[in-house]
DNA sequence: TATTTTTGCTAACGCTGTTATAAAAAATAA
DNA sequence: TTATTTTTTATAACAGCGTTAGCAAAAATA
């Protein structure tokens, strides 16, 4: 039945239009702007139509968060391929970590700003799960080299985290114009942290 | 004139009793109930009356993060006093931060998560200025007991404080059945996080 | 061509923040 | 005490939101 087959090809096209219409006005206009009636507007459907495609509107927001950890999963494990120690991954994937969230202010927003993925979302999320893992690895790694002290690997992963979101939460409201320690200031906290961290497992 | 005091009295009863039905709904409905109608109600005045004592619903925001700001600059505060070194003061901080986020959720919710105060809130918020200060104090004076190497106080403001943020709002989506690793993890992550933060300092 | 199925729109419900307008109450002046 | 002015308060509207019921139009099937 081609019929069937034109039908599906169009609903799909249809929901790409409202995906990428939504992200559009997120894009330029922010967040406080995504509205299920602006995008049946930019579209050029009625509203119902939207919701023969999405649950309701954080059905709509779950899509985005699935591809913001996707493409944050992606980038950590990108950033640690070919370091020479895992002390050098986990280096590389908290400096990737902090130009994810800048480069993707509003994936980043969504994700954790908004509202911080409960455990039902994880679930949801299977990306999140690739998150957690591509960390922990390291983690995992760095504390057999360095055989001093049996650290918790889930506890480093949460400090680690814990550090990352929260130097980077702190500086996102920041208008880079109003930064009252010249430019670059955020980057050297940022190395600051890393470097703390990484004693901290080296003991 | 004794109406005209009256009249100024019976005023700022009514606007306390915004402020007081407003965080009662906060408290015990949570914040995605924050509405001025319905304060309206429960105060049993109409709702234009709300638009006569606060400009409009963020400036209700406004004086929450104001009362926020000022109990956290005190807990710190409090904490600090009658420590034995400045590392000391700046563990007691740390546990009081952590303290006052769960044990005053709605107000660090507000002051954190809903939107970090950007710098305009800044100069609205007088104990913003505070909170700065008292942590930057104890890492100056830890700095110049330790006179290894030149550390940058706000860098280490700034570290300090995402790390601490960053743990609390990891941990404060989290319903506190459903962690996996038993209780008392988040206080292990606390202490492993503070730690490495002395040590980073004493270099 | 007639019938059934699918598709999409209009219009409504109940909620939100905010405000213009008008009525009621209180204070002042005569 | 009565008339006038000022202050206080409420009603009702505007514009927006997410969501859904009901119905008309279009498309596919018989």
């Amino acid at each position: 039945m081609g019929i069937t087959d034109r039908k599906i090809r169009q609903k799909e096209e249809v929901r790409a239009s409202i995906l990428d219409a939504a992200w559009e006005m997120v894009v330029t206009e922010g967040w406080q702007s995504f509205s299920i009636r602006k995008i049946a507007d930019a579209i050029e459907y009625s509203v119902p139509v939207i919701y023969s495609h999405f649950e309701n509107k954080d059905a709509i927001l779950l899509e985005f968060n699935r591809k913001g950890f996707k493409l944050l999963a992606d980038s950590l494990s990108a950033a640690k391929k070919g370091k020479a120690s895992p002390a050098d991954e986990i280096r590389a994937m908290g400096r990737a970590y902090w130009q994810f969230a800048f480069t993707n202010k509003e994936y980043y927003q969504l994700m954790f700003g908004l509202g911080i993925p409960t455990c039902d979302t994880v679930s949801k999320i299977p990306a999140m799960q690739e998150f957690n893992e591509v960390i922990t690895s390291s983690i995992v790694a760095m504390a057999a080299e360095t055989k001093k002290p049996v650290v918790d690997p889930f506890l480093k992963y949460q400090s680690f985290w814990s550090m990352l979101h929260g130097l980077v939460s702190i500086n996102m409201v920041v208008p880079e114009d109003k930064m009252t320690h010249g430019a670059g200031m955020p980057e050297r906290v940022l190395e600051d942290v890393l470097c703390s961290f990484i004693r901290g497992i080296e003991g």
